[in-house]
DNA sequence: CAAACATATGAACATATGTTCAATTGTTTG
DNA sequence: CAAACAATTGAACATATGTTCATATGTTTG
């Protein structure tokens, strides 16, 4: 009488949900590495170390040794962060003699970061 | 001879920085809570289910229960996320019925989402 | 080439974060 | 009011993350 099919609806959602919702929904979200890909790239802002080193680049760029003086941290520190930011392709560095010198690889950046303030200010 | 002054510069920073570099950073990031206050804004999209959510509530409102059908996702993973966005103040709830209808606070959220999205597809 | 210097890296550690599972709150409906 | 249902919450757990400390890499300069 009962074959397996029946045992199909393991995943106990009595919830009555809207299909057309769930469908658009689900369509939006579909792109599992473009979602993941999304969030990685705001994780790369998600630190206030890798924020105020954004922003000091954005006055300009530095070496690790300035950077680290000015924002009061261990060039280790700096150095570790400043890793993952040229991982996101956030910042660029150029060796010039024994110092590296950081930049912002792109102006885009200040302007994210400039939004963020001031939605933050108005709130 | 040697007073307790000379024990400053326990630093140990040798490197010779750029003074006014230095000067001009500092003052960027100079206010410790505003830094903070953009991380954290920007640890909020900084997870894939939470991106997730936002897009699926780009869409339209939706309730829980939907929004867990429409990602594959466990109810209460999703309302741990929910709670958080809420914190953030990125997403509204109201209730209706037995459910709870979730809708994103504010188009600029969208807008933020888009502009990472592009940056993301160009790249 | 050796010493000094600037930066980068690896391991270890403590803390933060996201999911699961179980239990709770709050709403509707019989 | 009791049962069913939708959502929330808390504790536990595994994993991720950021800093420190020690060491390595790579550049300059004597």
């Amino acid at each position: 009488m009962f074959d397996e099919n029946e045992a199909q609806q393991t995943e106990a959602e009595s919830c009555p949900p809207h299909p057309d919702d769930i469908k658009r929904a689900r369509a939006a979200v579909a792109d599992e590495n473009e979602m993941q890909a999304i969030s990685d790239f705001f994780r790369l802002f998600s630190d206030s170390t890798r924020i105020k080193i954004l922003t000091a680049l954005g006055t300009g760029s530095m070496c690790v040794c300035d950077i680290s003086e000015a924002l009061g941290m261990t060039q280790s520190a700096v150095s570790h962060q400043l890793r993952v930011l040229r991982g996101g392709d956030l910042v660029r560095a150029r060796r010039d003699g024994k110092s590296v010198v950081y930049s912002l690889s792109d102006d885009h950046i200040e302007t994210v970061i400039r939004a963020a303030t001031e939605h933050i200010r108005e709130g």
